[in-house]
DNA sequence: TTTAGCACTCGTGGTCACAGAGTGCTAACA
DNA sequence: TGTTAGCACTCTGTGACCACGAGTGCTAAA
């Protein structure tokens, strides 16, 4: 069961040349390789106990040989060296943060274009969950008679605003006085549970001071109470139909699908642990992620695992390259995350 | 050059017939049709010169005849007899508006899912421009010791926000007496004239106010000076792949990379008049839509254009009931956007 | 003017032969 | 005993060929 040098030797080689090329590869190239240094018939010998092994196969019965998932998975377990970024790579991930931007929003945003250009893969990346962020400042602005926005400022200087329906009787004194009151009190509460504190916390107050508080307090609290979805945004979409791979009609109309429904990919992203994490093929429990893998890695302020980054590739993907990427983008944002916004 | 009545009668249904099957048309087939009295031959023979005069054309020379880009445009200027929509559409229709939603983006966005779900065409909508909206009120939510975030909110409810770098030594109090002093006078000032106008009127005023005052009002100048782009949306992107015209995957990739890309889509769509627009094929001037058609209708309030709802499609679209489905949910669209916001 | 008839054209789908790339196996070799 | 050369075999892709069907254009008759 355990791998010989020689056997994990071409394993390496087939993995390589089949993620440059994206052909079956037969013993007689590999023999030229000047890695090799033995016969294709000794290669095809030890091809066959590969195949055996699970480790490659063939797309048909006399052809070469290409990775199966198992022979990804290992390749990425054992054999991947990590690839040095050259200087106009950097360059290029430096340019993300290069423009004076402070909001998050965009940071991330111009992310997952860069990082789908440097690719030509597919990127995804999930914006920071705005639930754990904490309230800054709530402020409503009456509109028309009878509706208003309302503004919420995290900490992080996401802003988020609804509008909402007024009780028709209310006076606008008492509202400017409820949103003092919401500000001072509900000030670093966490988004997620404002609506609990507003009646743990703030009714008996607000009843002492506001006529008809609860008519008011109850529409400001439905609206906050609205999840407020965490944001995902692509680079690439369509990067994958030049994948050679995608030259089947169908193949390309399940994936295509798959991204365009947002949801589904956001979920098997989300669900990934801390760090470089890296799915292959039907690893990740999905029809129509096939013939892809999805590599992410989470991106943080301080402590806090604010969101993700991911590339969506086919599972024939440079994935050293990728995760070399991934690696450093993420940590550069991070960096200029926890730089930007820690320091309050 | 004019048309007899027989061969308009031939030509519309010979485009019927192929929005309807998307196959050539053979005179033998349409011999067989109910409102065809005459002989294959005799079509035989009015199809020789409609196909002369440029209305219709033959995929190879023993095919049947499908329409020229020119057929379609007679048949869009002449033919075309309003569809009535039936009761199932219209309660689809209204489900638009059925929740009680007020933020003019969310009506937009559904509008376009709709649209596209309805159609099995990719629906483009483009978002009310903000640059003709007037100020309602200006607010500024410091956040670090020198970043703060401005926030617009629009007379239609649209809010923008921007996070901006603080001069370092000004006196929080003089940030909130410049907003006061801003919001009193550049109240109703349309967005786009926010910039000139902070100079050409408020400027002597706050000037008498406020210590340093020209630090600050540049850095809340240019950050007002931010173009806010026109929000596109879209609805089944990928609607398109399901089209028969599209099983070509160079077709495929220049129209996903076309649409991906956002920005020429908007503009093409962007230069139409007010009302219904048909551009079919080349009329577009742009390759990629070479076999696609696009019709657009703008939305407004009140006797004001708010923005363009759009349908994209093969040429081979179903013209009569796209439009009628447009001018239907443009007008919804007018009517309930007029009496949120119109009524202040 | 309309229509029936006929020869002709072109695309589609099937079969066939063949070259090329690759394999597995056997036997010889170091 | 591990390695290699050689050979028969397999599968794919391509191009040639053919028959079929749908459709056309043209001619001549109604």
């Amino acid at each position: 069961m355990v791998l010989t040098d020689r056997q994990v030797l071409i394993l390496q080689v087939i993995v390589d040349d089949f993620i440059r090329t994206a052909q079956p590869v037969g013993s007689r190239s590999l023999s030229k390789k000047e890695s090799i240094s033995f016969s294709s018939a000794t290669i095809r010998n030890e091809m066959a106990d590969l195949e055996e092994l699970g480790f490659i196969e063939k797309t048909h019965s006399s052809s070469g040989r290409i990775p199966s998932e198992k022979g990804y998975r290992y390749y990425v377990d054992h054999l991947l060296l990590p690839q040095k970024l050259n200087t106009s790579e950097i360059m290029t991930v430096k340019s993300i943060f290069a423009e004076r931007i402070y909001e998050l929003e965009k940071i991330v945003q111009k992310s997952a274009r860069i990082l789908s250009d440097m690719t030509n893969y597919t990127s995804i990346v999930l914006g920071p969950a705005v639930q754990d962020n904490k309230l800054k400042k709530l402020q409503i602005v009456p509109l028309t008679a009878d509706t208003a926005i309302a503004i919420i400022v995290t900490d992080t200087g996401h802003v988020e605003n609804r509008m909402f329906h007024f009780p028709s009787n209310v006076d606008p004194g008492d509202v400017e006085k409820m949103v003092n009151i919401l500000n001072e009190r509900l000030s670093g509460v966490p988004i997620v549970d404002l609506n609990s504190s507003i009646y743990k916390e703030v009714a008996t107050l607000l009843r002492q001071h506001i006529n008809n508080y609860d008519l008011l307090l109850n529409s400001i609290a439905q609206t906050l109470d609205i999840p407020s979805s965490e944001k995902v945004f692509f680079g690439g979409k369509t990067n994958m139909l030049n994948q050679p791979e995608f030259n089947d009609l169908a193949k390309i109309r399940s994936l295509m699908a798959m991204i365009e429904q947002e949801d589904g990919i956001s979920q098997l992203i989300r669900k990934n642990p801390q760090g470089i994490n890296v799915k292959i093929g039907r690893e990740n429990n999905n029809t129509a992620m096939e013939n892809c893998s999805l590599i992410t890695a989470t991106y943080s302020m301080g402590e806090e695992k604010l969101g993700t980054i991911a590339v969506l590739g086919p599972t024939r993907m440079e994935y050293s390259r990728v995760i070399s990427l991934l690696k450093y983008i993420s940590a550069d944002l991070s960096k200029v995350l926890t730089d930007l916004y820690q320091n309050k």
